[in-house]
DNA sequence: TTTATTTATTAACATTTGTTACATTTGCAA
DNA sequence: TTGCAAATGTAACAAATGTTAATAAATAAA
């Protein structure tokens, strides 16, 4: 399977297969809502309040652990849906959903998006395919974290958000993302994921401008990814 | 949330609010296999052929990195329904399951299985409940693997096993489990894992007898784990 | 601008984990 | 049983990562 796929939930499809009417019908529930950076669309223990999905800007879904340590699951960019987990699994949210930057999200409510569901049967459809899929991405990241060293995890991260940026931001120049988000993906301190850039930087896969990590040639970065 | 619930995938419960007509369907359509201890039921990247519910016995899902490292995703025990993922991403099988000793599984054919979809309607809404919960599964998985010592990643690996094992067993005495195999569920080396087993057992968390590994006091456990 | 505050980097040292090599135990077949 | 092969355990050393503390750089506030 293509590499960013692996990595890639694939959220934005969800809405894909419908016809012109059944989008009117989910642009009609569809409310839009604004957060500054730093603010939390939902907490994990909170009971579900809808779904989400983003109309500029990025969040950082993560879990807490023992109050000081904090696990990021995914960075979801523009046109990503979200939230619908812990509305399926009649849960309450199993994550935090935090705003990286200033966003626009479209909401939809708990019960309009029961609604939706009840009146598009093939939307049942795509989130069992959607939600299937990202299992296998779960399935995959466990994988890299538990069996790969903190160097290349972090060169297959870096590359899997390059892809993502890219895709999603024209504009994007490379990984922008702060030390401390980067080491709660790979599973590290800020100061040892320093290091680890720094090894990076020192084999010539990347280079760091203002912060920003770039990518400096990426069939080289995935060999040594799969060293 | 309950410890248990959180590292348990529960999908033995998506049969479960069938009524007798729509459990007779789904048993129609069952197709007992028996298995050897080390057969593959199915691989990574192979088109997928149907669901498995197992009636007797355990099975390791896993997903090989690099050809020489294993990653154990989940060990299904008695009475769990898996293989479905793949059938509902309509993506190839990400990961391969293998017998932990000789066992026995009902077996559903994919056009079986989406005929049962379509002449139960519920189904969908109990896979849609099942898969999302799983989800949220993997989730704790990976803020466990990223975020906590070897240490700690066993005891809490130990825990949900023994508890796991010990529900749908009456006769289980602790976690029997080969070396390898959990080394390759905690992301660690043999060599290493034995280690980690000296030291809960110098700290008296554990016994083992026989191979077998045994909590001795799931409270202190719990509060090691919490530490 | 200047200053204050946050964020990032670096270095030194401690601890954990990986690796290699070998010893021991266990399970199974002859 | 006996002997062999596989699985497990142990020890010593190497490498990777965690931690603490100090410095530097970038950003925000005055």
């Amino acid at each position: 399977m293509e590499f960013t796929r692996k990595f890639d939930f694939r959220s934005n499809l969800i809405f894909n297969g419908l016809n012109d009417a059944e989008l009117n019908l989910v642009k009609k529930v569809q409310e839009k809502l604004y957060f500054n950076k730093g603010d939390k669309l939902f907490y994990e223990d909170g009971v579900p309040t809808g779904i989400f999905q983003i109309v500029e800007g990025r969040i950082k879904k993560y879990k807490t652990v023992l109050d000081n340590q904090e696990q990021i699951i995914y960075i979801y960019t523009k046109s990503d849906i979200f939230g619908h987990h812990a509305l399926l699994s009649t849960e309450r949210y199993q994550d935090t959903s935090e705003a990286l930057e200033d966003i626009i999200v479209n909401f939809i409510s708990k019960e309009n998006f029961l609604m939706l569901l009840d009146k598009i049967p093939k939307l049942k459809d795509a989130l069992l395919e959607n939600i299937s899929h990202e299992f296998g991405v779960l399935a995959n990241t466990i994988a890299i974290l538990a069996q790969k060293s903190q160097n290349i995890r972090l060169g297959l991260f870096l590359m899997v958000l390059q892809k993502r940026f890219k895709a999603k931001d024209i504009n994007s120049k490379g990984v922008d993302i702060t030390r401390e988000d980067l080491a709660n993906i790979i599973g590290t301190s800020r100061e040892s994921l320093s290091r680890s850039l720094n090894f990076l930087k020192k084999e010539k896969l990347i280079k760091i401008e203002k912060k920003i990590i770039v990518i400096l040639n990426e069939k080289l970065m995935e060999s040594f990814i799969n060293q």
